[in-house]
DNA sequence: TTCATTTCTTAATCTATATCAATGCACAGC
DNA sequence: GCTGTGCATTGATATAGATTAAGAAATGAA
């Protein structure tokens, strides 16, 4: 399935049972609150898939559009459950850990350094406003961030 | 296996292989940063399991200990993943899936609503300090919330 | 190329929450 | 019964990051 840059693929609210998996381009999935405002839950470029995991009777809570122009497998979430290995999905549920401890203890400057090393691929490839996005901070203090860190060498 | 309140279970650091499913008491597992500060990262009370899914060949980020005189039962990772159903696996996804979101875009106020819904037993059980290490927040920021909420009443 | 739109940067405020400090309580051990 | 230790509360102050606003730079369409 090709999927356009800006198209949208599942609206938060929809009930959906399906799993997209990336074979070229980049997706991403998020949110937004009730002031109108985007949070990233996540990226996901080739090899990577991406979903909302609600139960399949319950309306979701994620968008998911496309960064780039992309091709995109479409699974269903059942047919997904039977054939992924669980270990692909207990290091989802590890590499969320992370992602709170990071969101709960850490500063702006730290969260970006550990993007720019965890996910230097991705970093080339979204705006900036993106990558403030899935930190959880504003473009405008992203920015600074990067500012003091060029100015730190 | 018996444990009593306080004891540690597991260190930030150990490599561990184990995963403890609380027959009866309240465990958590917390990180504690570099300024010395506890994150809470869960709680397992009855019927719940906790571990640090890091890889078996890792060190892990993560402590555990008791909060109540508990009783635990211990069990292999590995031995774990034979057993465990898929479903239970990505639901947990799907916690950690609402907690990140939660993290990124709420307030004191409604972290600790969302909180107090969905863990009314835990309220119960813990002390404020544990909770507002739960939510990402100090001890005073949770005091001032829960003042706030009663005045509003 | 030109015009429009979006992104990035910078600066000036504002605000939620952290930090620091003091006090009153409750519970545990002696 | 005291006495210490940790928890909750409250107030004063500090601060990271949000918000607002404006201009500059990049991108894209016609």
């Amino acid at each position: 399935m090709k999927v356009n840059k800006g198209q949208i693929l599942q609206r938060a609210g929809d009930l959906n049972t399906k799993v997209y998996a990336v074979e070229t381009g980049l997706l991403r999935s998020y949110t937004i609150d009730e002031k109108g405002k985007e949070h990233i839950f996540a990226f996901a470029h080739e090899g990577w898939t991406i979903a909302d995991l609600c139960e399949i009777t319950d309306p979701c809570e994620l968008f998911i559009d496309a960064l780039e122009n992309s091709t995109v497998t479409v699974i269903e979430k059942e047919e997904r459950k039977k054939q992924v290995d669980i270990n692909t999905v207990v290091n989802r549920v590890f590499v969320l850990q992370k992602r709170v401890i990071m969101l709960m203890s850490a500063s702006a400057i730290e969260r970006y350094e550990h993007f720019v090393k965890i996910y230097p691929n991705i970093v080339q490839r979204v705006s900036q406003k993106m990558i403030a996005s899935y930190l959880g901070i504003t473009p405008e203090a992203l920015s600074r961030v990067r500012k003091e860190r060029t100015k730190a060498k």
